[in-house]
DNA sequence: GTGGTCTAGACCACA
DNA sequence: GTGGTCTAGACCACA
């Protein structure tokens, strides 16, 4: 059972936002490294979105070796492991963080508070992993 | 004189990234309260993009309060200074800040590491301070 | 099928009047929470108007929060029910009353008379629903 | 000596700001028939605005009836009294409420809330009368 | 000269 | 097919 909820009116694409929430998962631990997730089609039927839709977020999660997609036992949280830290992940977080970080400076948040902000996002994110499992 | 560079290739808008390059600015103070920014039309020009675009992203930071656009004195940089951080601001940082930071965990960072990012990327922000003003 | 007449030579501007037709629509009933609204580029068609006009009529409705503007199902009157009376938008309708009270009042109007008109305007309005649904 | 502030960011035109003033001034009988305005040349400067911005509205006002301009005697209000409300100016009225209470419908509010909004503005165009005279 | 508006037309991501 | 983005170019109100 998945308990995923998508913004329609978002702007972010909504393969996006799936993809996203699966890595929160797991992130969360509610999602563990070879668990299973729904297949596309009966993904995209719960989720009431498109089957192109949550496919292009599995091929996503794929590509990055988030999951691993089998013909057969289908689509599971890389048993592997999760990919790691290098240095192109690393520069782009940089940049997607940059105006972020901008912003709040220009509003006038400090670097305290700005560090309390995402501790707070950190802790909220593994509460998340208290709940029942995702799958 | 505006050293600002775009990556037109980039697959986010033009637009967003020439707002955001203009809030870096200002957070790094290479743009203060009450300076001028170019026309719509200069600034295109010297950009190598289109009047639209411009106004595009001047339209969001007046929006947002970060500019002022008067009909006579063109567009400054609002001299009653910038807007604050309210609850509206904060629940969408978060909700921004929320896949980057999973991923992040995902990908096996601790919170200190989390931490010791933020704090530099927010100190390369500051140091783009040390540049000659921007306008 | 949607009937709205633009006046092409108005001195306001065709968008700004197809946003407050629609708004009318809305207040009128002929327009209902749910309803569908023409693409952009169906309406600019039947209105004789080019798509860019049409959206931003569309962007500054989505942005009141009387329209959302969904990427697969298309433009809709906001289900979840119309933008409320915030303060913000009370100091905003005593602007612009003000100096149209003011002329009547300049030209001999008193109150009673301003309140009839008031009064004529808000029912000429409502019978606008008595004509078939707009879409 | 005058009290007028203008928004000079504001999207409204600062010659129609100035006409506006100028009718609400006489609606709260700080302006009398007969009473002396500032010349172009000074008003511009003490608003801190172009001379052709002032000329501008004074020449709307003259053209309604509102004041009078003498090449010697200078600008007054109006000494034979005001313009009426004819049936022109009446259809125009409408169609500048027509959108106005057709939001605050939409927004919710009802018949008898819209009247009191109307009325509490009337009143405070009568109180501004209290304050010393404009000239 | 400046921003505001509008058009015609194009390409693309999304679903 | 839909909205989002971008361009080139035009006219106008405003100051």
């Amino acid at each position: 059972m998945v308990i995923i909820s998508l913004d329609l009116q978002s702007e972010s694409p909504i393969y996006i936002q799936l993809r996203n929430k699966i890595i929160e998962g797991i992130a969360s631990k509610q999602l563990r490294p070879g668990d299973p997730l729904p297949s596309v089609r009966t993904f995209a039927q719960d989720l009431g979105v498109n089957m192109h839709t949550v496919n292009k977020a599995y091929q996503l999660l794929k590509q990055d070796g988030f999951i691993q997609i089998h013909r057969q036992k289908g689509v599971v949280i890389n048993p592997d492991g999760m990919p790691s830290v290098d240095g192109n992940y690393l520069a782009n977080v940089r940049e997607n963080l940059r105006p972020v970080i901008s912003e709040s400076v220009c509003r006038g948040m400090n670097k305290e508070e700005l560090m309390k902000l995402i501790q707070e996002v950190y802790e909220e994110i593994q509460k998340g992993g208290e709940h029942d499992d995702l799958h």
